[in-house]
DNA sequence: TGTAGTTATATATCAAGTTATGGAATTGGC
DNA sequence: GCCAATTCCATAACTTGATATATAACTACA
């Protein structure tokens, strides 16, 4: 059956990118899922970027993720309710909300970057070693290695080698 | 203002890749509202792939398209709505449901293959031009020139010269 | 100082993908 | 030839992105 995004190149770019994306997400869902982590991969940005940078208004955490304000105060009233961030009023501008890192957060932070994230960055670095060449051909590289073997398998074995 | 999911490299590949698509798809969808063209960018792939492979059931669109069944479902209805697509019920098997292009489906995609699908094609190749590197390099230099010059501009731009 | 404009966030709605599940049609084995 | 299993599609509920708009707080300036 032909892959007609495929087909189309650069004209679907646009699609073929978010769908190689969404595999890429749910197949890290897989991973942590295995690992009983209880969150949504998609949060693991929003989480990391308050490690890295320290707590910061909601308009400044959706600019540093690149993504729209309401999507971040939606995530962050989800990540609230987990008890893994806390938002408090800015003392000198009453509009800014302040988001950072619970305690329970920032343990699962630290968790992850010992536990989690190094399996999950090996699993996807592996799918995109040794590319070379046009994009297109690049992608459709990492299309054909993740329906072979998907990430969570690679992140698997990865595992258990490290046994 | 540091871009977290660009410094997290491989580890948040799976997001970025989405933003990425989401963008281009943004910037296609004005592109198109500037030719009064009046579908959604998203469902290009779609009647692309009627085009191409003739008439098929939703099962075997879904295949080719690369998403899951109840995606192609609704825009099938969707376009139905429209006028660009029909549903015939297979003769040999009940169950299956026949997509193909309207008559004005079919005007519609003839007319995008020559006045439309160019450009956008033209434009994302001007983004992807000279590529090489790794992958992550050439997606930094893809969201650098999107963000310096968007996709509907470098549209606007080519159909300007054309004249 | 009052008011007009701007900024920060929240809320509502939409788009397009996903998984899970159910019903109808078909197929296959006994 | 019938019943169980499978297949095809539709529907429901959820996710995660978007845009548009409302509201509250701040700023600037006449």
């Amino acid at each position: 059956m032909e892959d007609i995004i495929r087909s189309l190149g650069y004209l679907c770019l646009g699609s073929r990118l978010k769908r190689i994306g969404e595999q890429l997400q749910a197949d890290t869902q897989r991973v942590l899922e295995r690992l009983d982590v209880r969150i949504q991969s998609s949060q693991y940005p929003l989480l990391a970027a308050l490690d890295r940078l320290g707590p910061l208004p909601v308009g400044e955490l959706a600019q540093s993720l690149g993504v729209a304000q309401p999507g971040v105060t939606r995530s962050v009233s989800l990540l609230t309710e987990l008890g893994l961030v806390e938002v408090m009023q800015s003392n000198d501008d009453q509009r800014r909300r302040i988001v950072s890192l619970s305690q329970n957060g920032q343990r699962l932070v630290d968790s992850a970057k010992r536990d989690v994230w190094p399996r999950i960055e090996a699993a996807v670095k592996e799918v995109c070693a040794d590319l070379s060449g046009s994009l297109l051909g690049q992608l459709a590289v990492i299309e054909d290695r993740l329906a072979a073997t998907p990430l969570h398998r690679r992140a698997e074995k990865a595992e258990a080698v490290a046994r």
